[in-house]
DNA sequence: CCTTTTTATAGACGGATGGTCTATATTGCG
DNA sequence: CGCAATATAGACCATCCGTCTATAAAAAGG
């Protein structure tokens, strides 16, 4: 991961000077970890080169622009958001409600491993949804969206297993779970805590209709 | 509130050159009004200064640097909200739940009446906890607090008014109501409607035990 | 009424940072 | 050997925070 330089030179460099070789893929896990952390106005391309080693000039090699490479995050985001989601809603090794109480404490584990400085993308990016490029409002939506739907399979198997009501509306839980949820891991940040998070799922699940 | 000065001129101006006398009051009321856009690190000063017609040499007469600014500024959103939230949680001429819709109602206007641009200085500055000035947070976490006692106080109102459960842990409750809130406020900006708060002031009241 | 002090503004300036672009050196291939 | 692709160095320009000097009007004082 660190590649100490011993002298800057100008052109190509030499065969192998770079351990891992996708520079591509390293300066998108690094922009994760960054923009996860401060959002995406405050973040520099600077301070995300210098993690993975790669010099300036050869940002523009590899995105043709901040708002490009911040598409690329969001994607890589949305892909590894959507696995871990699926990880724990569809195990059939616990009842349907279980699964949700398994992804939170899956996510109070990452929070606290980070010391509570990184957050969900999708909250941080869209706290600052005025300021952003075209274009991210709509993925902001469309990617919410889409865990709602996932959630809301969820809630339906909890319906057919009888932990929860026949007369409940999945959608519109699944819904306020994502609502209450972005406002859980940003309290958990302020907190440096995981409380907020224990707090509003215990709210949720209490008033969930039996 | 609109300055459109003739010509620039130096010196200390005439007796009465802007409507308003209290050029200190204006920049903190100006400063609200970016920091609840677009949080505290994308707010530049000059924008701030624009808005009001205020140059930029006279800022640091009245502030002596930006974090100071930005802590006036906290102090008279916090002013404002523990009035606006006093308005309505402590009127006595609805009955406690109703307290809580009444401040939901108001909030939704708010938000509508200013095109979903602008969200909650709380959650704005909660969301870049993590870059702010030492001492910003602790702010935050006190205000939170407040507002959540506040709250708190309304509830047992409720328990004694027989609309709550006299089991219910209106602390708990009260927390609860916050993590989400921030939540919501966050999303009605991402959807550009007051749809997330409807959502999720319902599912709160639905879920609390009766 | 004249002088001095205080108040408040005008706007340039510097150091730092951030995104973008151009020139360039090296490699790999034919 | 020659040429295209690759990856880099560093310049460039804009912005932003904060500072500084100059200046003009009001307020104070005699």
């Amino acid at each position: 991961m660190n590649h100490s330089a011993a002298k800057p030179r100008r052109g190509r460099p030499p065969k192998s000077p770079r351990a891992d070789q996708d520079t591509r893929a390293e300066l998108i896990r690094s922009g994760t970890e960054v923009l996860t952390e401060q959002g995406f106005a405050a973040s520099g391309i600077d301070s995300i080169l210098k993690r993975v080693g790669v010099p300036k000039g050869s940002f523009y090699y590899y995105f043709s622009s901040k708002e490009v490479f911040g598409r690329a995050i969001m994607e890589h985001y949305g892909a590894y958001f959507a696995n871990k989601l699926d990880r724990h809603l569809l195990n059939a090794r616990l009842s349907p409600l279980h699964r949700i109480d398994a992804f939170v404490a899956d996510a109070k584990e990452g929070m606290a491993r980070h010391d509570f400085r990184r957050g969900c993308l999708v909250g941080n990016l869209g706290q600052e949804v005025v300021g952003l490029p075209e274009g991210y409002r709509q993925w902001l939506r469309d990617t919410l969206d889409d865990w709602q739907q996932r959630l809301a399979r969820c809630l339906e198997e909890a319906q057919a297993a009888g932990e929860l009501s026949r007369d409940a509306d999945c959608g519109r839980l699944a819904e306020a779970f994502w609502i209450g949820w972005e406002g859980a891991v940003m309290r958990a940040r302020l907190e440096r805590s995981v409380h907020p998070m224990e707090v509003f799922i215990r709210c949720y699940l209490d008033g969930l209709p039996r």
